[in-house]
DNA sequence: TTGACACATTCCCATATGGGAATGTAACAT
DNA sequence: ATGTTACATTCCCATATGGGAATGTGTCAA
């Protein structure tokens, strides 16, 4: 087997520098593909083929306007992502906890120090 | 120009579902390579091919032991990835006032309908 | 030294990619 | 009907992949 689709979950689909550009881009408000384009500076199948990849996995929603068509975050599908990161924030927790110790530790070192007149 | 290496950042090296497994086996303590092959069921170049991945963008430190190599997730590498996807935190903040609103506003009717005997 | 063990790497290959270029398609203007 | 605008899709291709199989490498035991 090759690597899995880009578009089979928004795990593969964030994966790319530009995509992630683009859903940022796009979370304040929707916008048509031309300003995307303008945007980015970059071609316009370019950024179709993104938005295509973005909508298969649901990270964008499309509606359309006259000859245009804008495009949206969804953010909340950026969610179960923000929820796999924040399986290790306890880990997190525990490296800050740490670095206060060492701080705290490193505050009395300095007291004793001032205290001895050094 | 084809897709981005694996390699080349964190995003793209938690693209792979079984990569995701391993840091999440590997965050609450180190683990020799053959403890994640029994784990996962995988062969163990597989495994060996997945932690070079990681290993490559600093999301796994690697320490010998005897003729074992103990593998541990590094939990710091994950957060720029926490971080991007809390770009997003502001805007289901927004979502969820709107449930919110829903919600109370639902509360209202049914009151509403309460008081009315209905 | 020889053998076993624990991993890492290499080779092969089907598959998917992203960019560029070209082309297709639907909506509007005249 | 014809042309233009706004996008989407297709074709081509260099590149990277993950799995399987085979092989290389370093460590320990006898």
């Amino acid at each position: 087997m090759a690597r899995a689709a880009t578009t089979s979950d928004a795990f593969n689909a964030i994966a790319e520098p530009r995509r992630r550009d683009i859903l940022h881009y796009l979370a304040a408000r929707e916008r048509p593909v031309s300003e995307i384009v303008q945007a980015f500076e970059m071609e316009q199948p370019s950024v179709s083929k993104h938005l295509r990849v973005l909508r298969d996995v649901g990270l964008v929603r499309m509606r359309c306007s006259g000859r245009q068509k804008l495009y949206k975050t969804n953010v909340e599908a950026i969610r179960p992502i923000h929820d796999w990161t924040s399986q290790f924030a306890r880990y997190w927790q525990h490296q800050l906890d740490r670095v206060k110790e060492r701080a705290e530790a490193k505050g009395r070192i300095s007291d004793d120090e001032t205290n001895s007149g050094n």
